[in-house]
DNA sequence: GTCTATAACGTGATAGAC
DNA sequence: GTCTATCACGTTATAGAC
């Protein structure tokens, strides 16, 4: 009844939630094992070293990213739906659990990491920025959108600005990313 | 020679470069200890429990913006002055040892850490939003620079944004937090 | 694939001499 | 104010039985 890579997805789903919540310095492999039932020898078995699981979190993200934009980067769409499912996103994901995100995780620890991890991350960090980039060129050619200047600096504000309103949030309240993404709208002339 | 309170100032110093480089939990009193070249129980005896660290940490960057701007605050000024003081000073802070915003630093580990940390965290934050959205308000109204609504949320989108950009940058490049500086001038009229 | 058992180590913290 | 010595504990990780 269960497939062979159940525990696999569990670990994968409960090291996700745990490095969004506490960074990846702040959980073990016990934290995973326990909310598991099982012991942590069997963590050990499918992800021998940590670093092996941290390097499956971000190739996960980083696939998730490439199934979910690959059609608007390879042949354009509307930028506006882009935009607001990546927000959505993010809003939805941030209201259940204030979790922050997971790059904002890894880069406390990124001095501390193993060298494929950090390229993997790297990868990640600039795939999104070239993704949005596009959305925001796009976007503002097809005119829903407007705001001046070049889109590469526009979208690393957008998201530097998500990703510190996410812990910003859970330090005072979630009041504030939804203050920072109306105020993203409004500088890029979007009606909501 | 050296003052009684040298050790202290020293393991205050250290602990804030640990922190700023590697977040909370990223470092140990060994860490501060050896730097100094003294034994780990000389830093128990000035700070008993590590959270006693981290109270003293966020009290004394409390203290520092209280300082720069309690003047501002008070009596007004040129906004502009204030916000390009802000600016420089995370841009230096942040070329010499890509390090983190403390507050980033923090609101990883927040749910671990005492309430009276995370309460004067919580304060010092409220601080830096409510000192930045006078700064906006005052400048506005100055005309030394221009945006459209409110000067809260525009505040919350500047602060989250140089928290993002910084850990962006060391993930990537420090030219990011120069682009996000660049763009949060462009939106804030603000000719360089 | 999961278990028990254990190794090797780093951590925050304390007691008591100097 | 700093030291030596030590504790109790959590951590990642491995070996080998089932």
């Amino acid at each position: 009844m269960t497939r062979i890579t159940d525990t696999r997805e569990q670990i994968m789903d409960r090291a996700a939630q745990l490095l969004m919540s506490r960074g990846f310095n702040g959980f073990s492999y016990r934290d995973i094992s326990s909310h598991l039932g099982v012991k942590n020898a069997a963590v050990h078995y499918h992800f021998p070293a940590k670093a092996d699981l941290a390097l499956a979190l971000v190739d996960e993200y980083r696939q998730t990213l490439r199934d979910k934009t690959s059609e608007f980067m390879a042949y354009g769409g509307s930028a506006l739906e882009q935009l607001k499912g990546f927000f959505e996103f993010t809003s939805r994901q941030c209201h259940t659990g204030r979790c922050i995100c997971p790059l904002g995780a890894f880069s406390i620890d990124y001095s501390e990491l193993p060298e494929e991890v950090r390229r993997t991350t790297a990868d990640f960090m600039n795939e999104t920025i070239k993704w949005l980039t596009q959305v925001l060129a796009v976007g503002r050619e097809q005119e829903e959108f407007s705001f001046s200047g070049d889109p590469g600096p526009k979208a690393l504000l957008i998201l530097a600005g998500l990703q510190g309103a996410r812990q910003m949030a859970r330090i005072n309240s979630l009041e504030i990313l939804d203050d920072v993404l109306k105020q993203i709208h409004q500088d890029l002339g979007i009606v909501t």
